[in-house]
DNA sequence: GTGAATGCAAAACCTTTGCAACTGG
DNA sequence: CCAGTTGCAAAGGTTTTGCATTCAC
């Protein structure tokens, strides 16, 4: 990881923010639950260097941010192209994968000559297991 | 509108944030410029009034809510479906719409058996006006 | 050794809330 | 009339900042 960093020091906790959102990715924790965590691991750790060390990886594209709506970012280390899919019933995350060979603009009617540097999909609605859990009950 | 809002009373309050957005539109004003505005056409409006307003329209689905990143929301009358692509350079945001027949969705590998409620696309970049800038510039 | 990174506390920012006063139907 | 809406001010949650201290290189 040392390398990802570009040149940047490599302290005991950019390495231990990172082990936590990797740890933790499959929650796509927010920085207040990777501080708790990583507190847990090292109890002087500050919530200021937890965000000073997720925008460094984010800068560093070790890790992505990912916002919907207004809500705390989550982070997470997924770097293939992915979008973010929200059960409004679980409250959980999931990743969503680009098909093969697909391009993620290409329902758009972007204007020529636009230049996309980066694209943010996001999708809210009810999960898999849930809708079988709502057939079950109801 | 009065009977898009289903019910609700009709203020003047509620007629004016609708007509700032609207009048605002193409610049995708947040809350606080739809303020501003309203403010000078009707001094004694509050913001949280502009606030309240601006949630009431959004649930009625009379306007929506455009948020990208961690940026203060902004609110557009577009009802149709449509993305978003927001310049860097010149920090304009325009709509971007789905193509005929289109299906936003189609890209995404989604599990089987989500069921979708809402989609949101947010593009970064650099629109074609500031491109062609740079290049008599650059 | 020295500049970069940390920890702390305070501030910034956008947004929501509680409540008394007001008003639209 | 009176529930729904407003205006105000205060609080909320997330994120950023200033600065003295510490640490990686």
């Amino acid at each position: 990881m040392a390398e990802m960093l570009g040149g940047q020091r490599m302290t005991k906790q950019r390495r231990l923010v990172f082990d936590v959102v990797k740890e933790l990715s499959p929650t796509h924790p927010t920085a207040s639950t990777v501080y708790e965590r990583a507190k847990y691991l090292m109890p002087s750790i500050s919530l200021a260097t937890v965000y000073n060390v997720l925008e460094t990886l984010t800068e560093a594209g070790i890790i992505t941010q990912v916002n919907i709506d207004r809500e705390a970012s989550r982070f997470c280390p997924n770097l293939h192209p992915h979008a973010h899919f929200f059960c409004d019933q679980c409250d959980s995350v999931f990743d969503v994968d680009l098909r093969e060979r697909a391009d993620a603009a290409e329902p758009w009617n972007l204007p020529n000559g636009s230049l996309i540097e980066q694209m943010n999909v996001a999708m809210r609605g009810i999960c898999p297991e849930c809708r079988e859990k709502n057939d079950a009950t109801g």
